[in-house]
DNA sequence: TGCACCTACAACCCTATGGTTGTACATTTT
DNA sequence: AAAATGTACAACCATAGGGTTGTAGGTGCA
């Protein structure tokens, strides 16, 4: 229940950022390098290598080695599951929550969640 | 154009923190007081009037006064926005997401929008 | 009137975040 | 082989973020 809110946070955080939002929108139309992606905003290649780490951690894309460059390409199912829990947030299943990992049908690896202790919210 | 992008960092932002999540999934079910919500956390009075605060700019709470406490309710349309949003990131249709004012059908004030100016990443 | 309660807000602290530059290394290209 | 390209990562900087305490004012109630 912890990991759930884990995912989340990292989720909302991830999509939080308008570059990484349109860094996302870019790999979800077609699989990409890095510094193809910077090409496409005014900061240096490591800025968005750095925010393409965070959408990563987040689940919400996913990278492979091609060569000596690292393709990008999103990943929808975390991202259907992401406005699933709005729904369900919306609609109060509040104990429905739970169940986010069923949500993702795809092969999305969290890998490691940094977020570290946050508030005890639970009830 | 901009405004949207502020719109959405906002709601995402706001959506970042558990505590805040949580602060929305309960005042989706009831209209509640600052002092009350506040019982539920490991933390001071202010610290949750600070989450509301952030929650109210980012348009997915409403708060009125009532007598000597301040009466908290979720904002469902602004959720659905949200949610939507994603569903049209994943979808592509990237020149539609322009339109999200018209998604708010609710009588969501977005009030006003405290982050500053961004990166550019217009195309 | 007096006291307790709810909220607001300023000031402060520490950590996280988004950005930079510089270095190092693997892979392509010439 | 040499140069150019693509990534990765460390170190650093400034600001935003989440938390605290303290002060102050408005409202409710005995």
């Amino acid at each position: 229940m912890q990991r759930n809110d884990d995912q989340a946070d990292a989720w909302f955080h991830a999509l939080s950022d308008r570059t990484r939002r349109d860094i996302l929108r870019r790999v979800l139309e077609r699989e990409q390098s890095v510094s193809s992606l910077a090409r496409n905003y005014p900061m240096s290649v490591t800025a968005v290598q750095k925010h393409v780490v965070v959408l990563e951690r987040a689940g919400l894309i996913i990278r492979r080695r091609h060569g000596r460059e690292t393709l990008t390409r999103g990943e929808t199912g975390a991202l259907r599951s992401a406005s699933a829990l709005l729904t369900e947030l919306e609609a109060g299943w509040r104990d429905r929550i739970t169940r986010i990992d069923e949500l993702l049908e795809s092969d999305a690896a969290p890998a490691s969640s940094p977020h570290g202790t946050g508030p005890t919210t639970k009830e």
